[in-house]
DNA sequence: CTAGAATACGGAGAACCTCTCCGGATGGCA
DNA sequence: TGCCATCCGGAGAGGTTCTCCGTATTCTAG
């Protein structure tokens, strides 16, 4: 890849996450290419398809909330540490504005699937890990599954963007699952 | 109102109808108006804004399930009574493939905001009937509210309709919500 | 340092969408 | 039957996504 041709790339993506962060996933490709300053021809070369794009944006969050996960495998409480990083998971997808939905909801993303796969199944593997142990202390139902936790979750979290006037609906909606309501002790305090 | 403007309606609403069924909420107007035998400028008289067009739409089925929630009220046990109603609201959002999510989406819709609010209050009083019996039959938790409930079931259908391949998606996600999981004699038998 | 080939850029433009406007057709009433 | 209020339809403005290809730039080899 040339040397000019990364820079483009790195300056749509800044653009794109930036764009994407204020106007939602609706926000104009031909927009972020202008912002970023290249023609709309090489934003789509760089990214065929608007879930390329997002793949590409959403890659290093998904980093980030691995390595949160990771961290949360040594907390004192099982429960709450699965409680704690499922709200990272639905904070981060709120965060993006309907990137996560625009995510899932994209149908073609011919060749962004393989990414968007990937990414998929590292999140899938943190939480894995998580909720075992969660249900290994009891502190959670033997027969919750993880990739249904998450699809929940982000379910979660796209109706809670609808309603940016209720701030606590996130947290309303969360305790609303099964394994997920907040422990005695934190409710009585 | 003249009666070429009333037959006009009706055939946008049926066409609207078919094309929201097939392509989602993202079916374009112009073809809805077109396949309707009508100009644009006549379905944007009729229906300002999508919005618009959503709610007159979801009118009748909210009278259905209204209807069916009042039945329920009958029904022997009243867990089972709320998670049928719910599963029912959650099967007519799906159906509508994007519509009851659209209609969450839309941010502006004016004018159709008086009936959209009616639509929900109606679904609301349903819910809260079935939901009140239930708590004191003792079979769902005391702490869970109906609006939220209801905001939760949209989106468990709407993120079912995203993985239209996974037809057992709904029943799964509805179940991780408390109280509605199967009675314990459902599950052994 | 330079020349040639490979690569990437960018904007014009096609095809679509939403939504508006207004001249002209049409239904209902006297 | 004739008139007027009402309603229709489509042209068109302004937006969008996405493509194509002549041109400019970078890299490489001599």
């Amino acid at each position: 890849m040339r040397a000019d041709a990364r820079g483009n790339r790195e300056r749509v993506l800044r653009a794109a996450r930036a764009a994407f962060a204020q106007h939602g996933a609706q926000a104009s490709l031909n927009k972020i290419a202008q912002s970023a300053g290249v023609g709309p021809g090489t934003l789509y070369r760089h990214f065929p398809t608007l879930g390329a794009l997002l793949v590409a944006i959403i890659g290093d969050d998904v980093a980030v909330l691995c390595e949160k996960g990771r961290d949360l495998l040594d907390h004192a409480s099982p429960a709450e540490a699965l409680r704690t990083w499922l709200r990272a998971v639905a904070e981060h997808a709120t965060a993006m504005r309907g990137l996560v939905a625009a995510r899932m909801a994209v149908p073609p993303a011919p060749d962004a699937d393989a990414a968007l796969a990937a990414c998929h199944e590292r999140i899938r593997a943190t939480g894995a890990a998580l909720l075992e142990r969660a249900q290994r202390n009891g502190a959670v139902p033997g027969d919750i599954e993880i990739g249904d936790l998450l699809t929940l979750v982000n379910a979660i979290a796209w109706v809670s963007e609808q309603a940016p006037c209720d701030e606590y609906l996130l947290d309303r909606l969360l305790a609303l699952v099964r394994g997920m309501e907040p422990s005695p002790q934190e409710e009585e305090t």
